[in-house]
DNA sequence: TTTAAAGGTATAGTTTACTTTACATATAGT
DNA sequence: ACTATATGTAAAGTAAACTATACCTTTAAA
C-alpha cells in the first residue's frame, strides 16, 4: 500500500516556549526521551496516537493545538 | 524508559454503524489494509498519529471523538 | 443451496517509531 | 576560565506498527 497521504505539522517549541518548557522537563512528562522529542518536533517522524495525547496532556491542551494533519 | 502509560479506546465500530462503513471502505479511505483496520478497532495496538487523524476524517469527526485517552 | 459480502484469526516479513549512547555547540552563571 | 544547562546530530539496536497472504465462519441474498 502506502498513500503517503497528507502532511503533519506540530507547534511543540511554541508550547514549550509558551509555557517555560525544556524539552528534557517535556520528555520526562510524556515518558519518552528526549531524542524522541527533539525527532517529533522536528518532524523527523510520526508519534504514535498515545504519545501525542501525552504530549498534549504534558500542556493540559487539546491534540488538536498540538499536531495539525492536512492532507 | 517504557511509563507504560494510560489507556487507549476507540469508538470505532460504533462509528462505522453509524455511518455503514464498512472495515475495507474504512480501511481504503484512511489508506491502510484492512487488517491494520481490524487490529486497531480491537484495541491489539495503537495506530499513528496520521493514521489516527485519516480514520477521523474518513468519517468526517474530530479525532476525539474516535479515539479517547485516559491515564 | 449455492454464492458473495463482511467480519475474524494467524503468521511471517517490512518499515518505522523509539531507545540508548555518545559527542558537539551555544549560552548563562560563578 | 570553568561549569552547568539547553539544544542539536548521529548511529546502532529494539520494539511495535503496518503489509501481505491465507484461510475460516457467519449472514443474507439469488
Amino acid at each position: 500500500m502506502g498513500e503517503q497521504s497528507g502532511e503533519l505539522t506540530n507547534r511543540i517549541s511554541v508550547l514549550r516556549a509558551e509555557y517555560k518548557m525544556t524539552q528534557q522537563a517535556l520528555a520526562e512528562k510524556a515518558g519518552v526521551t528526549r531524542q524522541t522529542i527533539i525527532s517529533i518536533e522536528k518532524g523527523k517522524y510520526t508519534p504514535s496516537l498515545t504519545l501525542g495525547f501525552e504530549i498534549a496532556n504534558a500542556f493540559g491542551v487539546d491534540i488538536n493545538e498540538v499536531f495539525q494533519y492536512k492532507k
